[in-house]
RNA sequence: GGAGAGGUGGCUGAGUGGUCGAAAGCAGCGGUUUGCUAAACCGUCGUACUGGGAAACCGGUACCGGGGGUUCGAAUCCCCCCCUCUCCGCCA
């Protein structure tokens, strides 16, 4: 959400922003909407002026023991006209807001104009690919070869675009999580929260999803509720509604949570494998600060993401997300992308964002010091990383001729296991 | 699921239907006093939208869990819903 007097002082200058991103803000409509918005406030507000003031002269009255009777008529009828204003005055407000609620979040400068990824700007690369003497195989060919990742018996559960993970497998889906969480409360000062993931509308609307992206969400039937896509929502809706002390900023969350997301819109995607899942598990990193500190703040989340790549060992690269192929919140994000040596590509395992105060509007997240006046305060947040892609990363990137997989050095106190090898399958 | 209690400003906590945006206290901020700390005293201290103003600021409207209703007028009365707490039942 933007805030009101500057959209409305800079809108071309906003829309001309906001058409780099693909997003076509009618300003002339929404002017004139906003204009209706006003006149209709103005005039509904003067006639309740008026109520409150005569109703003071009545109370007044009535205590000099006056006749009132024809001034509670006169009120009466003043009453009568707001209330006949009022549906249209909401109508229009309703209708403002919604409009305004729609627009994305401007990009910030920093950010390379384009249309789509192609125009995503590579900001650097780190490790090699490796190199294979014999053709290296998908994580989907490899965990069911092993017996560490089960897609039938998934489908039988629930149905496509989910996974089973066995033994080892699932053992290290559980390692990477250990490790993923010690690293950040450890090592980069994070606080470990573990939030539900079951959130209501009104945390969604913090955070952007809704009401733009219901489709992208699995709704619980006859509730208000949702399963959250991802922890961002439920831990950036910690502080919703709250001011926070500006000397305590900023503040760094983790957490590991199960997300879901509908996948509508994305058939024939990444169908194979557990790349992309109605279910998956990821440990997020999220972050509140004073509004000067957010980009400092965005560079460091990365490189807090970036660590996790490195400790384990996968090549990636980071990528600077153009104008057009950023979220609907961000000002600016960073996309990690790893080595897949299946895919013979990089592919997204995490995205960090600065949502400037984007978020911290919609969810009435303030800052305050001492002695400053409360102001929106800015939010982030990265995966830390998609744990189910890291998976695949490990499966795919240390896969050995005989079809084992070698353990990263950094797995192997939380696995106890320096190999996976095809063992302990589910009979 | 059943019964009861309650939701008021950053916090605690008052509030007979009529200057209540809301007492009081705490915290915060500014100041006086003080050798320092502490204390005391004085002042100040909500948010959103909106009109005016370069700004400081001034005016209007709304907000006492949410939504309706009664009334000239609602934090206060009525209805519905949500949430929290306590007890009972069930349950990981």
């Amino acid at each position: 959400m933007h805030e009101l007097s500057y959209f409305r002082g800079n809108l071309d200058a906003i829309a001309a922003r906001l058409a780099t991103r693909g997003y076509s803000l009618d300003v002339a409509s929404y002017r004139a909407l906003d204009q209706e918005r006003r006149a209709a406030l103005t005039e509904s507000e003067t006639l309740k002026a008026q109520r409150n003031s005569e109703s003071n002269e009545i109370a007044k009255l009535k205590k000099a023991g006056a006749d009132t009777t024809e001034q509670q008529a006169k009120v009466r009828a003043i009453g009568d006209r707001i209330k006949a204003l009022e549906d249209n005055v909401k109508a229009v407000d309703d209708r403002f807001y919604e409009t305004l609620a729609g627009v994305p979040n401007i990009p910030h400068e920093s950010v390379p104009t384009g249309d789509d990824a192609d125009a995503n700007v590579e900001v650097h690369k780190h490790g090699t690919p490796p190199v294979f003497d014999f053709p290296p195989q998908n994580h989907w060919d490899i965990g069911p070869a092993l017996g560490i990742l089960d897609f039938e018996r998934a489908a039988k559960i629930t149905g496509a675009r989910f996974a089973v993970y066995v033994g080892l497998g699932a053992k290290l889906e559980r390692a990477l999580i250990n490790f993923m969480l010690d690293t950040h409360t450890r090592e980069h000062g994070y606080t470990e929260v573990f939030p539900p993931v079951v959130v209501n509308s009104a945390s969604l609307y913090g955070t952007g999803q809704l009401p733009k992206f219901a489709a992208d969400l699995f709704k619980l039937e006859g509730t208000d509720y949702y399963l959250a896509p991802t922890a961002e929502v439920p831990v950036t809706n910690l502080h919703r509604d709250e001011t926070l002390d500006a000397d305590l900023l900023p503040i760094s969350y983790c957490a590991f949570t199960s997300c879901f997301r509908s996948e509508a819109g994305a058939y024939g995607r990444d169908v194979r494998g557990i790349i992309r899942q109605h279910q998956f598990q990821k440990v997020e990193l999220v972050k509140f600060c004073r509004p000067e500190q957010s980009h400092e703040q965005l560079e460091l989340l990365t490189s807090h993401a970036e660590n996790i790549l490195d400790r384990l060992g996968l090549p990636f690269r980071r990528m600077l997300l153009c104008t057009g192929d950023m979220g609907f919140s961000s000002a600016k994000t960073y996309d990690l992308e790893v080595w897949l040596p299946g895919q013979n590509a990089y592919k997204e395992i995490s995205s960090c964002s600065n949502f400037e105060a984007f978020q911290a509007r919609r969810a009435a997240i303030r800052c305050k010091s001492a002695k400053g006046k409360a102001e929106p305060a800015h939010t982030l947040n990265g995966s830390g990383l998609a744990v189910g892609r890291t998976w695949v990363a490990i499966v795919e990137n240390y896969q050995q001729k005989d079809g084992s997989v070698v353990v990263p050095d950094a797995l192997r106190p939380y696995l106890n296991a320096e190999v996976i090898t095809p063992r302990g399958t589910l009979a």
